[in-house]
DNA sequence: TTGTTAATTGTTATAATATAACATCATGTA
DNA sequence: TACATGATGTTATATTATAACAATTAACAA
């Protein structure tokens, strides 16, 4: 079998559910929401993020155990995450900012360590919280 | 009473612990390797950590979940992580980058979000696991 | 069209990570 | 003293995530 270019039943249930949402959303309230679907168990609902994590149609947000999906069209691969979160309502934004993408592409470290991923969230207060 | 200059007897116990490792350590198996010192329930541990967390005396490595001491002087708060992984081996190095810290304060998005703290997590793979 | 392989599904159980709730103790200070 | 605060100890439980196994499905080559 070839790499999938069509997601599977439970992975488009899952990513609909995840699109459907501008903030990040849980693991068990996923599983919750799409019980009246036929998903049943959590591990029904693991497999399918991490297969989205994988092909880059959302991201973990990894200091908060939650999954958002992407909206940048370019952004195919769960490669280069940039993220904002409020501290106060917990709201998450993914951010696209091409100057800082470039200084973290090509951050080198004097280790010699090779990266092909990075991971960034920005926390604070966003303009309703201040 | 005052903010605590020094550290409580748990927090002494836990950070030893952690300094002595150079790499991260999980919850729980601090847990188990404090046992003998009379720590014996997760919460005990977790609290700990917290307060060292909120210190700066170390840090969580949000994709691990998992704690590692802060080797840097400077770094009292837990404001601004660097952190390099290798996905191979797992062994994680805490960064210090002038350059980069200075683009990575200085960030504004658009959003007129106010920013106290970043955590960055670069992954691939180290010299030794290329 | 059959056999092979890999991806996906379904299921039960369990592991790993983290917090709630409550009682107690120690210490600094009004 | 008595009050407030921070730390501790304890039991129970909540939350997040994976192991192990069986069955099914889709793509492809012989």
């Amino acid at each position: 079998m070839q790499k999938q270019e069509t997601l599977s039943k439970n992975q488009k249930i899952i990513l609909d559910l995840i699109e459907k949402s501008d903030q990040p959303l849980k693991a068990y309230s996923i599983l919750f929401d799409v019980k009246k679907k036929g998903i049943n168990a959590p591990l029904q609902v693991y497999r399918a993020l991490d297969k989205l994590v994988e092909i880059g149609k959302i991201h973990k947000i990894e200091s908060r155990n939650a999954f958002i999906a992407c909206k940048n069209s370019k952004c195919q691969i769960a490669k280069a995450t940039v993220f904002s979160i409020c501290e106060s309502c917990e709201d998450v934004t993914e951010i696209h900012d091409h100057k800082l993408s470039e200084h973290l592409k090509d951050f080198k470290d004097n280790k010699g360590m090779k990266y092909n991923k990075y991971n960034l969230e920005f926390f604070g207060l966003c303009k309703k919280c201040v």
